[in-house]
RNA sequence: GGGCCCAUAGCUCAGCGGAUAGAGCUCCUGCCUUCUAAGCAGGAUGUCGCAGGUUCGAUUCCUGCUGGGCCCGCCA
């Protein structure tokens, strides 16, 4: 709206020139859509904000303003003052529908934004240790930080994004163990199975397979060496199917950081003397500290243990600093909210080794309590069936399981209804949205069956798009960019979903119109209407393709029938 | 004890400085000869947790309180 904008500005300099208005400071011009429709299309609140400067009545000052407002005009068909002071605008029709050349031409692009300015960001995500298979938290997790990437990149950000691996330290150790115990429990030997040992069954089907592949190797290797190749194998092993949970769940990352490649280069140590050349890094009770309160957190950690060994947030920062010294302006992480407790520290760390604590963002994500039928499913337990991400994808689907993740707000409590995400109803608007697509390739489908020829160019009349429909559905799809932009600065993708199944509303509201009124057929007997109906189509499809790409969803031409499901 | 998140219709949740607070589910009433009824139209339902404060204006911002969740390790 930026015509509507310079309108404004000019009927405030005309308001300055007659000496109606002071104008000693320039307020924010903001439009907003009102929620009553008779109110209009659009409506500002400058005349308020000025008011108190001005020293006059809001009512007064939006008369003044509005007065030199000149309607009708390409742009504007009226102007009117209203409650407190607002002034609303009812928007010319065409100059409303002629955003849709601009969405045909852009296609996939339409949307992109150059909001940030190529800065180079870095979303981590996921990052789950390979000790065990994904939980439908993690999931969360991942659909997320993916889709937020989609987002940011969509919005003009340069995004890798990254999954860090914690390959070293005691719990690879662990893990090695647990699988060698689980061999000696297959030789027959009666073992005593730790509490801190991962639990899982996973671990034993891993036992077979070691035992499988190197029967002899328990009797031959020296203990160490065998849990140290145990714990290597199994790593890699339940990393792999880590990384193909996540590819069916169209999520996928650009680079594995490994934790292990950090000690490996010294980066660890050299960030650690970094800090104490700082004065950030002290000793006390045999161990190494970073002086965190310095910065801000509530009490300094602990970096090097007494033992010698450092702690996960020395890698951490260490890991933190490469990020940054690899050039990326900005520095998401996407944490669990059970991390929230480390949000200090890692600013503090951020400041230490040299950054602008805002140029990391820890984003925290709210527990997913997984429930069946309304009950709740115990995450604790290794019983619970659908613990993991895998058995939930696989009885509800990639597109269900991915749009149930990001039609909450992430800093909300996720309630995951499992016989609600299967059902084909509007408790499950997935169906909803893509139902709308399919809709539309379906008309399309019919048009080219009856012999119609689908022809969509800038050279379509608007002028016969004169229902009130469709000038509504053309200023809604006008407001996708921002929908954008607003959903990357505050990092919160479920924006997406809510408009797109605003969308959808709108277009099926419009396309159950048809069954009634004559006018509201996209097909008929009049070229020029049905192409021009047609095209209005094509740019609802593009726009509702576009945003479910944003979220990883596919956009079907057809739906399954309910009865094959 | 301290920190973070949440509290909005019977239920699940949007909105987060503006005009009569929205959507879906649920409950009523209608709508399939015609582009997919996985749909549409209409109706019902609210001290926006409580108490103060800032503001021309607060569900939205601030403080305190209450209730629920998560966290507070020389674990990762």
């Amino acid at each position: 709206m930026k015509e509507l904008k310079t309108i404004i500005e000019s009927a405030l300099g005309s308001c300055k020139k007659e000496g109606l208005l002071l104008l000693d400071e320039t307020p924010e011009i903001i439009f907003e859509t009102p929620k009553q429709a008779e109110h209009g299309d659009l409506s500002t609140n400058v005349a308020m904000l000025l008011a108190k400067a001005e020293k006059k009545a809001p009512r007064k000052v939006a008369e003044d303003i509005a007065a030199k407002i000149p309607v009708p005009s390409a742009v504007l068909t009226s102007v009117s003052v209203a409650g407190p002071g607002f002034i609303n605008f009812k928007i010319n029709p065409l100059y409303l529908l002629n955003v849709l050349h601009e969405i045909y031409k852009k296609n996939e692009d339409y949307g992109s934004l150059d909001f940030g300015g190529g800065k180079k960001v870095q979303v981590e995500f996921v990052s789950a240790n390979p000790t065990g298979p994904l939980h439908v938290g993690h999931g969360r997790g991942a659909v997320y930080g993916d889709s937020l990437a989609r987002l940011l990149s969509k919005a003009g950000f340069k995004v890798t994004k990254e999954y860090y691996l914690n390959d070293a330290g005691v719990q690879m150790q662990t893990l090695g163990k647990s699988v060698w115990l689980r061999m000696k429990e297959l030789g027959g030997e009666k073992v005593e199975f730790p509490e801190n040992c991962y639990q899982g069954g996973y671990i034993k089907d891993i036992a077979k397979e070691v035992l499988a592949l190197r029967p002899r190797a328990m009797t031959i290797e020296s203990e160490d060496d065998f849990i140290s190749f145990c714990g290597k194998y199994a790593g890699e092993k339940i990393h792999n199917e880590i990384v193909k949970d996540l590819e069916d769940c169209g999520v996928t990352h650009e680079v594995f950081f490994y934790e292990s490649t950090l000690h490996k280069k010294g980066k660890v140590q050299a960030a650690m003397e970094f800090l104490e050349k700082n004065g950030d890094a002290y000793e006390k009770e045999g161990a190494v500290w970073f002086r965190s309160t310095k910065y801000g957190d509530e009490k300094d950690r602990v970096l090097k243990k007494s033992d010698g060994t450092y702690t996960y947030f020395a890698a951490d920062i260490a890991y933190h600093k490469d990020k940054f010294d690899r050039g990326f302006d900005k520095v998401i992480d996407v944490w669990g909210a059970d991390h929230a407790g480390h949000v200090p520290r890692m600013k503090a760390a951020i400041a230490a080794i040299g950054h602008n604590p805002k140029d990391f963002d820890a984003v925290l994500i709210q527990l997913v309590n997984l429930m069946r039928g309304g009950e709740l499913i115990s995450m604790s337990t290794r019983s619970a069936q659908y613990e993991t991400l895998r058995s939930l994808l696989d009885e509800v689907g990639k597109d269900v399981c991915r749009y149930f993740f990001l039609m909450r707000s992430h800093e909300a409590q996720l309630d995951f209804d499992i016989e609600l995400a299967k059902s084909q109803t509007m408790e499950n608007p997935v169906y909803y949205i893509q139902y709308a697509h399919a809709r539309i390739s379906s008309v399309f489908a019919k048009a080219v069956e009856t012999g119609i020829k689908l022809k969509f160019s800038n050279k379509i009349d608007l002028n016969l798009l004169n229902l009130p429909d469709e000038a509504q559905l053309a200023k809604f799809l006008g407001e996708y960019p921002s929908v954008i932009k607003e959903s990357a600065a505050r990092l919160e993708p479920h924006r997406i979903s809510f408009y797109l199944l605003e969308l959808a509303r709108k277009f099926q509201s419009y396309y159950t119109k048809g069954k009634k009124e004559q006018a509201y057929r996209f097909l008929s007997d009049n070229k020029e209407l049905t192409a021009a109906k047609c095209y209005l189509l094509k740019n609802i499809q593009i726009v509702l393709k576009n945003g479910l790409t944003l979220l990883g969803l596919e956009a079907p031409d057809r739906m399954e029938s309910k009865d094959e499901l």
